[in-house]
DNA sequence: TTACCGTCTGTAGTAACTACAGACTCAAGC
DNA sequence: GCTTGAGTCTGTAGTTACTACAGACGGTAA
């Protein structure tokens, strides 16, 4: 028997993409073209697996040039796996530089934040960060001194 | 006297801003349009200083929209500290929340690479993740089992 | 029959740059 | 005086990964 077939918006409930998004992969061919019924496209089970691991490459944060890469892979089956890892390798290393990057802002707005919560400068500390006018690492002030 | 003036390659090398975001900025209203000595753009220390004010708030990762905010709360004085701090607080929210999801695809990559390099697995486990087959959080395996 | 929802194609918009093409200017060297 | 090369000019198009229409069509239900 045939396995059930969905409409667009049905795949894109099961999946979490919307629609708009679906049409685009398939444009970009990182989904096959859709079968059709009438002019309506139609999907089914194969369908919702690949777009699913789309989904799941984009969500940790493949760009859709590695989920291309990474679809080539899984086809290839189970020899393809040193190179998946290192990819996975990569990408991860790339992470944690992006983590690092936003973890230097995070301390800089946050220091920036609280010296203006203290609220004891004569002007605005953040707005002097930015100017330039304090050193980044705003030293540290007895916290007696507030307010 | 009238202040040194400097071309636009020589703004780009003091600020660190590349020629083409340099005028692109003009071109989006976040610079004024620059004096000319001819044909030429024409920078003096006070570009030198907005510049540096713009750039300073993008490496904090502050949008271009937020960017020209932060720029009229520094014309308007320290009145403005207030909200000039909400901002930033806002966006460290934001900054956080974006680690968050960050961290959250590093420690799936990591697992996943770990799984890879222990190697006992009949598949490719990082495939495998993305195919849905395994729960994201892998269970923790004996490391006796190693190799 | 009318209303309404879902789908279709095709195009344009988003953010923040970056990368040209092709023309022009200016200073130095011969 | 001429050439060469570096720097600059304008204007447009490309990048990433979608998202948002407009305007037309299809199918179903009251």
């Amino acid at each position: 028997m045939p396995s059930p077939s969905f409409t667009i918006g049905q795949l894109s409930q099961r999946t979490g993409a919307n629609i708009e998004t679906i049409r685009y992969y398939e444009r970009i061919g990182l989904l096959p073209v859709a079968l059709r019924q009438g002019r309506y496209r139609s999907y089914d089970a194969t369908d919702v697996a690949r777009l699913g691991f789309v989904r799941r490459s984009r969500e940790l944060g493949f760009s859709i040039k590695e989920v291309r890469a990474l679809l080539d892979l899984a086809a290839g089956g189970h020899e393809s796996c040193a190179e998946a890892r290192d990819l996975a390798a990569v990408h991860l290393h790339d992470v944690r530089s992006r983590i690092a990057d936003l973890r230097r802002m995070e301390r800089t707005l946050a220091t920036t934040v609280r010296a203006c919560d203290m609220g004891d400068d004569a002007g605005c500390p953040l707005i002097e960060t930015l100017e330039g006018n304090l050193k980044v690492e705003l030293r540290q002030r007895p916290l007696t001194t507030n307010s």
